[in-house]
DNA sequence: ACTGTATATGCCTTGACATGCATATGCACT
DNA sequence: AGTGCATATGCATGTCAAGGCATATACAGT
């Protein structure tokens, strides 16, 4: 899932879609990207379930789907508590607290 | 910067190192992988600043950086946006108004 | 039927990267 | 000085995925 939003491309896919649904060739156009790029990236974005397409005529329509990103934000909440507490100088104090200022000549906590 | 996070291994690192600081070692025993893994992943890590180490005698305690993570954040904010709409009836609603029924017959908006 | 347009797919090459293993570096304790 | 431990790095290898290009499929309008 985290391979999918790694390519650029692909995220420059998604934030297009962000606004509203887009057809290939608008999103070919607005990216400066080779049709079949295109076609490939949302053929992956698709089977990731990242977006859905609803055929009009000969285009296919393009729309984001929620699942898949909320599950990215679902795991980056543990690390979000984590830099909330670090932004500001408790933290500091808070680490002094959990290793107990690093030895200096002997070897501690062997295991 | 995506590209750090798209990694299993690294994620799990990341993820140890939410509740605190760890050794090489400690991860190395916790996520079963052969130590010079952990080493290079986390020398990936450091160069992209998810991580920073302190020395402490021989070993290296490696502890998380919020920069990187509050970035992917800020790029998913524009997507909450969207899923939080998108949960309840109303995005449909929308959606019709969007794109008004499908061309059945006749080619729309040309471009 | 024919032409043009929109999108998808197949093949091939190339580069990036993770992994395994061996080895180097650095430190501590005797 | 020598031994053992903790971590880092180098090299060789295999894998996988993106890009480019040609081509296939499907539909619309004449």
């Amino acid at each position: 899932m985290f391979e999918i939003i790694a390519e650029p491309n692909r995220r420059a896919i998604l934030s297009l879609l962000v606004s509203s649904q887009q057809s290939v060739g608008e999103i070919e156009r607005q990216l400066h990207m080779p049709q079949p790029a295109v076609s490939k990236h949302l053929r992956v974005l698709r089977d990731a379930g990242f977006v859905e397409a609803t055929v009009d005529a000969q285009r296919r329509l393009y729309r984001l789907r929620p699942e898949p990103l909320q599950e990215v934000e679902a795991w980056l909440a543990p690390f979000r508590r984590f830099w909330s507490v670090h932004v500001d100088a408790l933290e500091r104090h808070l680490d002094r607290m959990d290793s107990p200022k690093p030895a200096k000549k002997k070897t501690r906590r062997a295991k």
